[in-house]
DNA sequence: TATACCAGTATACTAAAGTATACCGGTATA
DNA sequence: TATACCGGTATACTTTAGTATACTGGTATA
């Protein structure tokens, strides 16, 4: 059993991480960004059940965070391009690991029924 | 680049995760039982900045999703213990990668200063 | 000519998360 | 006798998350 302080100390980085990627959508949206680029609007079919207003909030947040780049292209119309920076991508441990969990808990669910 | 389809699998698992681990405490009170059972009150002081309103509902989330066990002892008071499940020990994997990102990402953020 | 795509914004709303403060009855401690 | 601990609950509130629906102006497509 170990002291309360070292508990504390241990737990302050898991709220840091929290603090930015807590919330139902941005993993989702790190996910798919993942699998490559994309437009606003594949966001949106790909990360399923989103509406606009919530994609494009978590977008800022996640680019103010420094884990994703918008890049807006000079064509006409504008075409904007989201994509994962190196920082966002060193996210993928974290991703694995809730994956595989995630993978286990599916299976415990469907082995009650 | 893989079909949006593969992309939506892998997201799927992931989304089952966070539905039962989302939000600023959940974690938090996972680790803080990982460093041995704890009682209400030593919740409440471990996880700092809880209300016990929000430490309540939590344990009892948790609990339902089979992550921590409660047990109430016969004593006089009753007291009650909290403690992880095996299941609940299983998530250490996630734990850890967040918290080697989260030491990542504040090193990060103390390097810019 | 009508429709759909693009990258969102506008407005209005509900639900959930989280905060603040006070309180309970019983027991142990000073 | 006063205070603190225990495991919470009660009440009231604010903030954030999330939903629903409609809309924009310019372009390309059918």
């Amino acid at each position: 059993m170990k002291s309360s302080r070292e508990c504390i100390e241990y737990i302050r980085p898991v709220r840091d991480v929290l603090d930015i990627i807590n919330g139902k959508w941005k993993l989702p949206i790190l996910i798919s960004l993942s699998f490559g680029n994309k437009r606003f609007k594949e966001l949106e079919k790909e990360v399923e059940g989103i509406t606009p207003k919530m994609l494009s909030k978590e977008l800022r947040d996640l680019e103010m965070n420094q884990l994703i780049i918008r890049s807006v292209y000079d064509t006409v119309p504008v075409s904007v391009e989201y994509s994962l920076s190196e920082y966002g991508k060193s996210l993928d441990s974290v991703i694995d690991a809730l994956r595989e969990w995630g993978k286990k808990h599916r299976n415990k669910l469907f082995a009650k029924l």
